[in-house]
DNA sequence: GTCTATAAAAGGATAGAC
DNA sequence: GTCTATCCTTTTATAGAC
C-alpha cells in the first residue's frame, strides 16, 4: 500500500518523534485528514509500520533452518540469511533497537504476536556441545554473539564507514556483502574445536 | 554542571526530537528561559550533550593501551576497557548510534575534533598477521568484530533482556559484566594461531 | 542571573462540504 | 473517500520586570 510505505520511509529516516504526519502524507501524495481518516492517530499508523518493522528484525526460523540437525550447518545459513535480509533494509537495526529502547513496554505484545522461540536453538547448541565439537560456553551468548557481528555493522555504518572507508558507499556496501562468509569463518573458528 | 547533567539524562532517555527543553529546566530545578539564557537553543545544548557523548563512545586510545607492542594485549586491555566503560553508561550506544543516523552531517566536525587515529590499530594488527600469529584477514574487519562483540549487547538489551533472561535485570548485568573476560576468548579463538 | 508572561509557530487531530 | 479549513494543544523562543 502505498500511504504505508511512505509512513515507513519517514518513520524509519527520523523516528517516531522526528516524524511528521505532514510528511508522511505529502510523499503518500494525500493530506493529512485523510492520513487521520485511515489510521485515526499517528500513534496508531506507527504501531502498524514498527511491528511489521520488529517482525522482520526478529530472525525467522523458516523450514530450510529447521531441517538442519547439525549447529554448524545451522549457523552457517543462519548468517547467510539474516544478513542478506540486512542487505535488504540496513535501516532496520536502528530503528528497530532505538523505538524499543525509548519504549520497551512495546516489546510485551510484539513478542507475543511474534512467536520467538529460543528453546529449540539453545537446545541445538547445548547438544552440539554435549558431543564435544562446540567450545563449552552459555549458549545465549553464542546467539547474542552471532548477532551483533550481523546487526552492528548495520547499525554503526555512519560511524565505519567514515572513520575505516572514507565514506566510500561502494566499498562499505562489499564490506557488508562478503560479511556473509567472513562471519562465518569467525565464529567457526571461535566455537568449532575440530573443523572439517 | 547541573544543567548539563539534566540535559545529558532527557536527551539520552529520550533523543533530540523526543526531548523536551521544559523538562530538562524542570529536572534542573530552573526555568525554561533560563535554559534558553545560558544556550540560546535546543540544538545548541543538544550539540554540546552529543559532541560528550561521541567522545566518551569513540575508543580512547589511553597510554596504558598505547604502550603495549602485540595486538594480543592491546586486545585483551581493549575489551576490558571498552566494556568497562559502556557498564557505566549503558545507554550511550543508542543514543550515538541514533542521532548518528539520523543526521550522519554531524560526524565530520566530531570526528575531527575528536581526533580519532585508526591507522596505528590498523598497523600493529597487520603486523601480527605477517608474524604468522593471527589468522590472515582485514584488519579493519578484526576491529569491527571486536566493537561489534562489546557495543551490540548494550544497544539490544531491551530485547535480549526480555528474550533470554527473562526480563531478569541483574541476571542481565551479570551476563554483561561477565563479557570483560568471555568476549576476549571468543575472539582470541578467531583470531590467534597459536595460543599462550 | 532569574523569573513571569507571552509571542510565534508547529503539529496532531477533527468538522464538514463535496 | 477525499478535500479545505480550522481548532487546540504543545513547544520553542523571546520580552521585559526584578
Amino acid at each position: 500500500m502505498l500511504i504505508l510505505n511512505a509512513a515507513r520511509d519517514v518513520f524509519i529516516e527520523k523516528g517516531l518523534d522526528g516524524a511528521r504526519m505532514q510528511e508522511i502524507a505529502n510523499r503518500a501524495n494525500i493530506n493529512k485528514a485523510l492520513l487521520h481518516y485511515y489510521f485515526t492517530s499517528k500513534e496508531n499508523l506507527f504501531d502498524e509500520i514498527f511491528s511489521e518493522a520488529f517482525s522482520q528484525f526478529s530472525p525467522q526460523l523458516k523450514s530450510e533452518l529447521l531441517n538442519l540437525t547439525s549447529a554448524q550447518e545451522f549457523i552457517r545459513l543462519f548468517i547467510k540469511l539474516y544478513i542478506g535480509m540486512l542487505l535488504k533494509r540496513p535501516y532496520l537495526p536502528i530503528f528497530v533497537l532505538n523505538e524499543l529502547q525509548r519504549n520497551p513496554v512495546r516489546i510485551e505484545s510484539l513478542l507475543r504476536q511474534s512467536g520467538v522461540e529460543p528453546e529449540m536453538i539453545v537446545e541445538m547448541i547445548r547438544l552440539e556441545m554435549d558431543q564435544g565439537t562446540m567450545i563449552q560456553m552459555d549458549p545465549r551468548e553464542v546467539i547474542i554473539n552471532i548477532m551483533s557481528l550481523c546487526i552492528f555493522p548495520f547499525a554503526s555504518r555512519p560511524m565505519m564507514q567514515r572513520v575505516f572507508w572514507q565514506n566510500n558507499t561502494e566499498a562499505f556496501d562489499a564490506f557488508l556483502a562478503k560479511r556473509v562468509d567472513s562471519v562465518y569463518g569467525f565464529v567457526s573458528r571461535a566455537l568449532f574445536v575440530e573443523k572439517k
